[in-house]
DNA sequence: ATTTATTATGCAATTAATTGCATATGGTCT
DNA sequence: AGACCATATGCAATTAATTGCATAATAAAT
């Protein structure tokens, strides 16, 4: 299980509550890592059970308080020996292609209407990447020293997401034969 | 849930016990739907409680018995109300690109490791791929347009695994610096 | 005034998936 | 003779994820 690693990561170079964490991840592993908020919120009382993390009540004015959680040492090292574990390759459980496998089930209509959805989803995703790519390009040198590595994670994402569209022209035209 | 519906689109071919089952999924739905043997069985005894399927027993000389699985009208019905309704978008998660983003924790060498550990796999499923799309490539006419769906499952695969491997390109070579 | 969105957290129940173990036969390899 | 692989099925326990519900405050919009 990786969900604990994805949030020792973020916490790692920052510390944050699970609504925090919760926005971190939609930011910025979105694209290859999604958690629910049930999610997060169990697996922060666990590994604070563990002592992976630390919590302090941060008191607010107006706002609901809020638990910040931090890195302990022992969370810290479980961490490394996790980055420096192999993982095993993805786990893929994709639908859409079981629904297209099984298709001459179907009028192929209600396919090519299923793929025109999913393409605007994916055309979205990559509109949005695209756009924080550009960003990453107009920084100095410097900065982008220090964010080489989110940028790869990006980078796949634009990656896979033109290879999905492009998968997707294919099916269409045949589809539409 | 839909490791039931694959699991139906492939009984809807063709009647098989579990264990063809999971040979079915390794050989046709492998690329894009893993299941193990656990879930199989579990599901297809959930499956029968709710006579999705039927089963009839198969005595075998000299190999074990073997419990044969078949659609049921109502496992039929479910499995066309399956593929008319919309299906979600893929949910990712890729631990690999967790370790990538928290990368900076680590030495460049384990990850450019790690990566290359990956681009082997990936080589590999692209191979049998692409060896699988020549076999398709060599049928006539008639044969290939009965397996156009499958086809194009095959396609997703290939485009999937270059795109992934034109990444690792991008990674290493930024690793490398 | 009322709805809606954002911030912030959580429990309980169910469903799904993983891990580990278990059994039994036959064939092949060394 | 012993090890290992393929066929064939399953239980039990644990772990993980989803679904549904619940609370509570502020701010902004209509």
């Amino acid at each position: 299980m990786s969900l604990k690693h994805a949030i020792m990561v973020l916490l790692e170079t920052e510390a944050g509550s699970g609504y925090d964490l919760l926005k971190r991840f939609k930011q910025r592993l979105g694209f290859f890592w999604q958690a629910s908020h049930q999610q997060i919120y169990q697996q922060l009382k666990v590994m604070y059970q563990e002592e992976l993390i630390d919590c302090t009540l941060e008191t607010q004015q107006g706002k609901p308080d809020r638990k910040i959680y931090t890195m302990t040492k022992a969370g810290h090292k479980d961490l490394l020996a996790w980055l420096n574990k192999a993982c095993k390759p993805q786990k893929i459980n994709d639908s859409l292609l079981v629904k297209l496998y099984g298709g001459h089930l179907l009028d192929n209509t209600v396919l090519l209407n299923e793929m025109r959805q999913h393409r605007e989803q994916h055309n979205k995703a990559l509109a949005i990447m695209l756009d924080i790519e550009q960003q990453y390009q107009t920084l100095d040198n410097r900065e982008r020293k220090g964010l080489v590595l989110p940028f790869l994670t990006l980078r796949r994402g634009i990656l896979g997401e033109q290879a999905w569209l492009a998968w997707a022209d294919e099916v269409e035209v045949f589809l539409s034969k």
